[in-house]
This record gives structure tokens, C-alpha cells and sequence, in this order.
DNA sequence: AGCAGATTTGAGTGATCACTCAATGCTTGA
DNA sequence: TCAAGCATTGAGTGATCACTCAAATCTGCT
């Protein structure tokens, strides 16, 4: 009986996440796991206590790393919407074929889970509006910088902002080529920097109170 | 031992289908169709051969009903970029509680399956490419009524609304609630219309060529 | 070197999975 | 009225599920 050296956390639970990711909850199995992770049932239950809780495990993992993209944007002091266009065009040439033409697994977690799966289904949801949160406060930042007027109500943007991004991934997920996908791409993030185009021509009206 | 009355293939059918749609086709067990349809195994198994080609079915029957909704469309005769537009707006608001607010079927299938469901996983993507179709006919429709110029990249457009539709069946998957859905369909619906919008103003420079 | 404590192992647990089939009950034609 | 034929039954199939635990193995301390 040989012995594996002593697992790293960091990496079974990137492999984990990208085992999960691909197959989803339900399809993965344990023996499945035990391949990806290179540990025995017994070593993956002492670590991770269930496979629920390596599940819970793995989506928080992924949860922080969509996170700090958008806290890198913001870090960056560029323009906050243009950096929101620029993320949805790259999307689409960014991962020619590895995870990133995955739908998020956020999103993918809400559509396979129901209430017989309520701890990791409401975790995805409350990820889901965590990082919505990330993309109101980028878009706050642009009107605190003057890129948006300050009628904008940036709960309603981040909601539509994270709509597209979920269609795009979802149809990156499908199978769409990359042609298609960055015309697609192109057509979504013009119609994002329209918001500015739009938002600019409202403010005009105002401007007619201004003194 | 009591016996059924002979089971209903339509009424199993329908059965199947909203079990399958709510829980996936991994997370739904033999166990839970045989209640949902009032069938026992051997029965099931003698009209539908396997649970695999019972999904297929039922992913069929899916496909089928959505296919008439745009069918509908082009039959009435009115304007289909309109009816387009209206469409994503009736879905924040039509539906409250009951099927309608649940992510499109084709694409939580598209999105839980992997190689090894290779023909559920086909099927799925192929229906979604018909519909596609589908409103690429509509949109064709509109370009033969006037209402959008030739020059209109039909497949292209079609590819958009499809995603917008995908977007905002998710966001009501996810439980946003009505008012903020209907929200956001009104601006996915408001950036759909600025097509037509966008489209006429495009026209303009090919006018200069006319005569 | 040798012991103690921590970690990994993997065969084995009962439960549940998709699925089968001999037995049963119903319908139909004479 | 009853036998022939067929749809339905539900206990049972082997496989696989998530998960456990006593034994084996390694590490660190003396």
C-alpha cells in the first residue's frame, strides 16, 4: 500500500471546482472526485467532511476569484463602464477553449439545484448577488467620476450588466464558434455603451434647470 | 393488487416534462417519475424503453411548444419586431409564480450535460439552434414587411434575441422578484426596439444611392 | 533508533440507482 | 360466460451511490 504524499488543500480544491464545474453536483461522483483529487474516499472525507461541503467549498473559491475581478477594475481608476464593455468583448476571444467557455457556475448551480439542494442553492444565489453588488459599485464609481450622470439608478444597470455577461457565457457554453460568439459579444457591449450614449442625452433636460 | 386505469401517454408526457424541467434529468430518479406519473417502473419501461429516451421525449414535447409560440407570431400577421419585444416583456409579468418562472429547459439541459449524455446533450443544443431558426424567420419577416432595412443580418439578430430571452428566463429562475424583472425585461425590450431604431438611421446613407 | 500522534488507506456499509420479468388483473371477442 | 391476449404490477436485479473506520503508514520528537 503505497502512500500519496500529503494532499494540498489549494489543489484538490481546484480540482474540485473544475471536476464540479464541468459536470455539475448531481453528475459528479465520489469516485469521480477520488480521480480528480488523487485522494481515497477516506482522505477526501477527513479534509472536506461531505461532498456538500466540498461543493460549498469550491463554489466560495470560485465565488472569490469572480469577485476579485471586479475589485481589480476597480483598483485599476480606469473607466469603470468601458472596463464593463471591454470584459464582455474579451469574453468571447479571451478562452478559445479551456474553462472559460463555461457558463458561470454560479449561474449553472441555481438552474440544477432545487429545495432539496437549499444550502447550496441559496449560497449561489447570495454569490450571485454579491457580485452583482461588485458591478453597482463599479458603476457608482463611474458617476462619482462623471462617465454617468447621477439620475442613474446603478442597481437596475448591474442587474441588466450581469444579464448579458450570464447570456454571453451561455452561449459561449453551447458550442457557438468564436466568430459568432465575439459578433455577439460586439453587438451586447454596444448595446452597454449605449447606456452612456442614453444617459448622456437624458442629462440635457436637466441641464435646462441648471443655475 | 390494485391496477391504474391505462395510463394517458399526453398526460405522462406532461408529467415528465415538468419534473424533468424543474429538477434536471441527474437529480430526477426513477422513484420520483414512477410518483409523478402515477406509473410503475415496468410500466414506465414499457412505453418509454429508458429514462434517458423519456427525457428525450419530454425534451421533445418542450421543444415542440416552443416552437409554436413563434409560429403563433408569424401567423398573426402583425409586426414581429414588435411581438418580439412584447414577448420579453409578457414573461416578467405573465407567469407569477408557476412554470413560467424557470430558466428555458433546452438551456439547463445544454448547461447539465456532458459528453456522457451525448444525445440528450445534441438534442438540446439542436433545439435551441431551431428556434433560433425560428426567430431568424421572423426577423426575415420584418426585413420583407419594411419594418427592418435588407440589410439586416437576420441570423446575427436573431442570435441577440435569443440571448436577451436566455438572460431574463435566468434572472426569473433565480427569483428576482416581479417588479425587478419587469424592470429589466423593459430595458432588454427598450435596447431590442433600439434596433429598429438604429437600423432606420442606417438606411439612411444607402438612400442617398436610390434611383 | 524507536515511540507517539497524525494522516492516509481501501475494503466495506446500507441505501438507492436504473432497470427487469414472472405473475397478475383487465379487456375483448366469441 | 369464459378463454386468449395484453397491459400492469412490484418485488427483485446487479451496479453504483455517498460515506465509514480499523488498520497501515508516515512524520516529528527524543
Amino acid at each position: 500500500m503505497k502512500r500519496a504524499r500529503p494532499y494540498n488543500r489549494e489543489t484538490a480544491l481546484d480540482a474540485a471546482l473544475d471536476l464540479f464545474w464541468l459536470k455539475g453536483f448531481h453528475a459528479t461522483s465520489l469516485k469521480d472526485l477520488e480521480a480528480a483529487l488523487d485522494m481515497k474516499p477516506g482522505s477526501i472525507y477527513a479534509a472536506f467532511s461531505s461532498k456538500e461541503a466540498l461543493y460549498l467549498a469550491a463554489l466560495d473559491r470560485y465565488f472569490q476569484r469572480s469577485q476579485s475581478v471586479f475589485r481589480k477594475i476597480a483598483a485599476e481608476g480606469g473607466s469603470p463602464m468601458q472596463a464593463l464593455a471591454d470584459l464582455l468583448r474579451n469574453f468571447a476571444c479571451d478562452g478559445q477553449s479551456d474553462r472559460s467557455r463555461r457558463a458561470c457556475m454560479l449561474v449553472k448551480t441555481v438552474l440544477d439545484t432545487t429545495s432539496a439542494n437549499a444550502e447550496i442553492s441559496e449560497r449561489s444565489r447570495l454569490y450571485l448577488d454579491k457580485l452583482r453588488a461588485e458591478i453597482t459599485v463599479l458603476i457608482e464609481l463611474a458617476k462619482s467620476q462623471g462617465e454617468l450622470p447621477a439620475e442613474i439608478e446603478a442597481d437596475r444597470l448591474a442587474r441588466k450588466y450581469q444579464a448579458l455577461m450570464t447570456a454571453l457565457r451561455i452561449e459561449a457554453h453551447r458550442g457557438t464558434d468564436t466568430t459568432d460568439l465575439t459578433i455577439l459579444a460586439e453587438d451586447l457591449a454596444r448595446d452597454w455603451e449605449r447606456t452612456l450614449i442614453e444617459a448622456e442625452a437624458a442629462r440635457q433636460p436637466d441641464n435646462t434647470d441648471r443655475l
